[in-house]
DNA sequence: CGCTATGTTGATCCATATCAATAAGTGTGG
DNA sequence: CCACACTTATTGATATGGATCAACATAGCG
């Protein structure tokens, strides 16, 4: 039917090696739409009635407790979220907001589900995926029980690099006050870190970073592909 | 062959739906071994040669970074540990040591994954278990990110009373060092922390925890299904 | 029994949060 | 196109949670 992003969709490693005709059906029951920045796609705690897709712009993933509130990661094209959510049939840990305008896709988790039982490169494939997804949150958990605020985003800056081609300069990819929530700390606290970053060769303007002298700033930062490597 | 452990592993859910050919393929390959305690099984950054399971006793995993180290998890039995390396082939991100003196079942990574491949029934098995650990990581991310030490080590209290039958008194499961590493704060912090419990009706000794007004702690630690809850 | 590892307590230091004020953008409607 | 409102970022002052260092107590363990 109408899912006009079903070729990008398929191409996913997530689908690649599925049936056509278990593809077909699962995209049956999807359907893609654009949302507006800053809407809250689904909050903690419901149950997961739709596998969710980002095909264009970024969500945000965060959690509350007792009036507080945290950035888990930011999702961006192409990839999924709340699979694991998902796959067991259980209520979504997180909530899910977009930070730009977005456009996303929503498979029906019961689909899901029923064509992860019939197609084993289907399911094979989730594998993978959620091995992946568990790898990134245990590496953020070191990064968080491991580092201090300050060399938490020195590494970040130096991954941000690396994402960003490599350059001695390059942009955030959002704003501070995200930043700062997504490295566990305050924007007030950001702020004070990136200053004390200069002694290491970071030049801050609005968005943009230099970095002035990356074997200082690596020296600092101490980066770990067991940490910090975002592919394996 | 010699693994007199196969009919215990094979009720295991990870096992329980995949073939009897195939089980015994993987058990072919697989020994069972019998470690004292406080010897490191596994070191973080090795490649994964192979699937861990706990038959008895207790392991710890934990990470290091720049001459610092932390308590990710414990294992108990019956589990499996570093699944998610295994299944991708690629290195640990945690290195593991035992805590008490313990029955360990090791299956080539090698010989999963072939089977893995081969045995659909399997493969979902493997999916169920990763997105269990998945979500068991999502909640130690919140644990951390949104709640101070006093109230993590409050809800830890609730959730290990639980475990432990529900009565108002019980034991800490481990050591109060590794309780404090594994809460994400020093031993002497702990220490203070459990002082700071008592105006909730905390009572200690030694590793005996007793709680003395149920629902004053509980309004303390506002317990939430989607943090604290062990199943799902 | 001592010996060694673990736990407690106190004093102090450091990192980070909080509160407050200001500055700098950003977007909106007149 | 500018003025206003509103959000975000910065900076300073202060408070607090938690770490560190040091001393001592205690409990296992050989």
């Amino acid at each position: 039917m109408a899912v006009p992003d079903g070729p990008g969709i398929r191409e996913l490693e997530l689908f690649r090696d599925m049936t056509d005709e278990h593809f077909v059906t699962l995209m049956r029951g999807a359907y893609v739409q654009n949302f507006p920045p800053q809407i809250e796609l689904i909050t903690e705690g419901e149950p997961s009635d739709f596998l969710h897709i980002v095909l264009s712009g970024a969500v945000d993933l965060f959690a509350g407790w007792n009036g507080r509130e945290t950035s888990m990661a930011t999702v961006r094209p192409i990839s999924t979220f709340i699979l694991a959510a998902t796959i067991r049939d259980a209520p979504y840990l997180m909530s899910a907001r977009t930070l730009e305008k977005s456009r996303i896709a929503l498979i029906p988790s019961e689909d899901v589900r029923a064509i992860f039982a019939a197609d084993s490169a289907f399911a094979r494939a989730i594998v993978a995926e959620l091995a992946q997804c568990y790898r990134s949150v245990i590496k953020a958990q070191k990064d968080i029980k491991l580092r201090t605020s300050l060399e938490r985003l020195a590494n970040f800056l130096l991954r941000q690099q690396k994402r960003a081609s490599g350059g001695a300069e390059f942009d955030l990819p959002f704003e501070k006050r995200r930043l700062a929530s997504v490295l566990g700390m305050t924007p007030e606290n950001l702020s004070r870190a990136f200053k004390g970053l200069q002694p290491y060769g970071i030049e801050v303007d609005g968005t943009r970073i230099r970095i002035r002298d990356q074997a200082l700033l690596e020296r600092f930062a101490k980066p770990s592909p067991l940490i910090d490597d975002h592919a394996s």
